[in-house]
DNA sequence: TTACTTGCAAAGTATTTGCACCGCC
DNA sequence: GGCGGTGCAAATACTTTGCAAGTAA
């Protein structure tokens, strides 16, 4: 559901590649992290990459260089830092193939992925009319997502009694 | 260049009445901090907002304030919080009339406002496609200030004499 | 006078840095 | 075997919280 296996072998191929090309050496927590990250389908913070890594038996990895390794692959363009607003980054693979932005549900936290070509075309549009120049562009969008929102609904409805309809100001 | 006097006034009366009608009391810390961010024209870290209180005279507001009435304002939806990356939390009036989003150069720091119909169109349509209740979005672009931009060329030219134009590889 | 507001200082959390040891090349 | 890679612990930076004193209503 989401990356075929081709696209998370190519990812981390490439990534590895990357780093070699770079002149790194190749270690065991990179190559753990990489393989990680070349599974998520969306954004982890650099605490849950380290749980991740501690959890799924492999091998653990300190988060110090969690951080490290987080910060060559992006200075390589291989990772993606992605700040929602809650206090801490959040990190994933940059694909090519799977660009998107996050949704973020303010009342769990819950961060969403989603794909909008519309919204790329503005974006690409708005970079070449500026003098600015864009490198890296990303969307964030708060709110509550389908579960908190009924959640609330169900919250805000009891002051009603089920037998009128409730006039629902329309503010 | 920006807001009209209006505006700004609008802005603060309307943060003060918010407040007020919150059932928050009136409190010197408020008032002085809704007068600076009245002023502003971008979004300020709570850092650099004790710093310009504490110097434009009037009165200085402990940090631990500043996060107090930031968060107050913001949870009555009359301050955004902006995140771009470096760490740090940004803040500024939401005003209906001036929204706008940000590019952040990743080489000095600076972040800059600007405003485009068409995004804001692609992300509305969006809003209205998904389960997600949108309430707020932000749009960050990162890469290379004007100025950073030409310095980073200029410190890549020199390799190259004056005399040839330089056989751009187009990779 | 009562309860909210503010400042100060201590606590927390996320991230970075220093340094010694380990492992790749 | 040397040079980078990694882990551990200490240091930073930003933000939050606890509590006593100040102040609006």
């Amino acid at each position: 559901m989401g990356l075929t296996e081709h696209e998370h072998a190519d990812w981390g191929a490439r990534a590895t590649e990357a780093l070699a090309g770079a002149g790194y050496r190749r270690g065991g927590a990179r190559a753990a992290l990489i393989a990680l990250l070349d599974e998520q389908r969306c954004a982890l913070s650099a605490t849950e990459l380290e749980q991740a890594l501690r959890t799924r038996g492999g091998r653990g990895v300190a988060r110090a260089s969690i951080y490290r390794i987080l910060d060559e692959l992006e200075a390589l363009r291989m990772v993606t830092r992605v700040e929602v607003g809650q206090g801490l980054a959040r990190f994933e693979a940059a694909r090519e193939e799977g660009h998107h932005h996050h949704m973020v549900c303010d009342a769990c936290g819950q961060v969403i992925p989603f794909e909008d070509p519309e919204l790329e075309r503005a974006i690409r549009r708005l970079a070449q009319r500026v003098t600015f120049a864009v490198a890296e562009h990303d969307v964030v969008l708060h709110g509550a997502c389908a579960d908190c929102r009924q959640a609330e609904a169900a919250r805000d409805e009891p002051r009603r009694p089920r037998t009128a309809p409730a006039p629902t100001a329309a503010t």
